[in-house]
DNA sequence: ACTGTATATGAACAGATGTTCATATAGAAC
DNA sequence: GTTCTATATGAACATCTGTTCATATACAGT
């Protein structure tokens, strides 16, 4: 047999590309067989070859497309008045943007290390990129004074840190409301890097 | 061929946990073979099941192991002299202790999904009580007025996830001793759940 | 209606997987 | 020195792995 019904590349890719995040979330990457992906759209392994050259390819894009998508938007943001400001817009984002894609984020953070030593270097650039916006701004709080951190560097990362820890318990339709949660959040912060 | 030179229960049994830590520490659980824990111990696959029924129990008693010294060091810490004192003390112990253990850290946070429900429930149990040992020092301070937090459920686990960053960057002999980074983090927990 | 191509199938591949087991032997106990 | 058992081997198992490819066919363009 061969071609079937309805078959189409504009739907089948991004199919396919969906099944592999979601299985890669549930289940981690190396425990996800090409088979498994194939099921999961309704086609034979195969056919996933004409969307991928490899599954390894299946994973640095996915987490590439995440990561560009995570910098676009945050540079589309309106610019703030002054680090304190910033910070609190840096806060809200972080936890809404990654509130909306879960998968992602999880793959993101549990997978670095089933890259290719060049498809990791790729990713890691652009996470620190990320990271460099944040400590661009506890750095000119600390230097107007409105922050004190003992080191801007770790203090970025463990606000980061803090902030991912979100995604491990938070579900929407809880006990707290999206509103709710970046408000205490944003509490903790500010406090955390205050004079 | 059967039994080689010098082999003996009490020296093999650690030999293959030890591997087996290592192992799926740096590559994953699921991407590392029976087979490969044998080489690293220099031994054939097959022997691998005189010290496990099998690989799940390999993992889990990893974890279980690991999360059972947590919270027994824990208990043999003295007492302390009121809830900032508490906090203090659980930040460098919380610190310390993780850092001394990098492999079994990463498992026990990385590898959960792997484990088979039964096995999953009693680690995660584990888990909980060490966080409810920080969440009642917070409640601790709230009530006597020397923390404000929204949520000490919250507050516990963002301070949990924050002190857990140190993980990803820390290496000894690196910029900041073990003193300096406890001290660090000692600032910004204490500051974000000050009233 | 006819043709060309994009898109699927399903079989095949070489090798890896977790696990079992009959067998051999090193070292302890007598 | 003999016996016994704990501890290893290495082959075998059924199944799964990522990937390739000849082949078939549904749809688009004419």
């Amino acid at each position: 047999m061969a071609r079937t019904q309805g078959s189409h590349s504009d739907i089948t890719g991004p199919r396919i590309r969906q099944a592999a995040l979601s299985l890669f979330a549930r289940h981690g990457y190396a425990a996800v067989s090409m088979r498994q992906i194939a099921a999961e759209v309704g086609v034979q392994a195969g056919a996933l070859y004409n969307y991928t050259p490899d599954k390894q390819s299946l994973l640095y894009h996915l987490m590439r497309n995440h990561m560009e998508e995570l910098l676009e938007a945050y540079s589309a943001l309106d610019p703030c008045d002054g680090p304190v400001e910033s910070l609190r817009q840096f806060v809200g984002f972080h936890i809404r943007f990654h509130m909306k894609r879960p998968d992602e984020v999880f793959i993101a953070y549990m997978e670095l290390r089933n890259l290719t030593p060049e498809n990791f270097a790729e990713i890691e650039a652009l996470r620190r990129a990320y990271e460099n916006a944040l400590e661009a701004i506890l750095e000119q709080g600390q230097q107007a004074g409105v922050f004190s951190v003992a080191d801007t560097k770790i203090a970025t990362l463990a606000v980061i840190a803090m902030l991912n820890g979100v995604m491990t318990w938070y579900r929407s339709g809880g006990r707290l409301s999206l509103d709710q949660v970046e408000q205490i959040y944003w509490d903790m912060v500010r406090k955390a890097v205050a004079v």
